[in-house]
DNA sequence: TAAGTACAGGTCTTTGAAAACATATCATTG
DNA sequence: CAATGATATGTTTTCAAAGACCTGTACTTA
């Protein structure tokens, strides 16, 4: 569904929500160590992130990454679109050019619907709420 | 969403369900023309699908790929297992090896009812009656 | 207080592996 | 034998991953 890189931001981004904050930031060691994640990999990515705003980060001792006010309410939709871009969610699903409304490959309604959905799951969910959520209930980020 | 490989299994099986039947083959060569796939990458993956049964083949002269009353039932689910697996329809959308029921990771009460949805739209298209469908209205499958 | 220095993110380049695509040869059948 | 699918191997392209180097920040210290 999602490309690797799109799933190391999120599951990047998702461990920094959980632990760092404005007067906690977390550095990149940390955060590949957290998610079991190649720690050049991650650094590409988060810093790709950043430039676009959806991160803050700071250099320097006791720098790293964080999430405030601003960077804390952006939409897991916002993760996949700077990463992927929006074909997940505009592209045709046989990778057809000029597939449209007008001239529809023969998957083009059934996925139009499943496209939408998608993306409006992946929009109503922000960092700032998993943040809670994930102090309850038991979800990993760790892949062994 | 699909694989490449994927993309051109489907548009190929399509185009011969359109095109083929018991006394009209379709040779390889028709059919990358058919929908602008590369000759030999398009007989690859339909040599593949053939061994699986999803597709009916004939060499020799005057052979080429068609459907029967067995494989024109084959669903769209069935080719896109036999190309990419199943990893679309049961794997984790953050490539967690260890997501469960039990242990899910953020994302996966949200897209395990996507997932369903995707696989049963596939599972209830079948390619006789793409057929018909793609007779009536206009569809193409060409990229260019 | 202003250089010096260490720390940590940022940028650029290179490597490695896998996917996509192409070529050549073999096997089958009318 | 000729046409056509099957198989095996090779080339190109893409992308994940790693490495080397640059830039900004903050603390130290004379």
């Amino acid at each position: 569904m999602f490309s690797k890189t799109c799933t190391y931001a999120i599951r990047a981004m998702l461990f920094i929500a959980r632990h760092a904050e404005t007067d906690n930031k977390l550095g990149i060691k940390e955060i590949a160590g957290g998610i079991d994640a190649p720690e050049h990999f991650i650094a590409k990515i988060l810093q790709q992130l950043s430039k676009k705003g959806l991160v803050s980060s700071l250099k320097g001792p006791s720098g790293g990454f964080y999430l405030d006010k601003k960077t804390g309410k952006c939409t897991l939709a916002d993760i996949v679109q700077a990463v992927d871009g929006d074909s997940l969610f505009t592209g045709c699903a046989l990778g057809l050019s000029h597939c449209s409304e007008q001239y529809p490959c023969p998957l083009h309604h059934e996925f139009k619907k499943i496209r939408k959905e998608i993306h409006e799951a992946l929009k109503s969910t922000r960092l700032s709420e998993f943040n809670e959520e994930l102090l309850q209930q038991f979800t990993y980020l760790k892949n062994r």
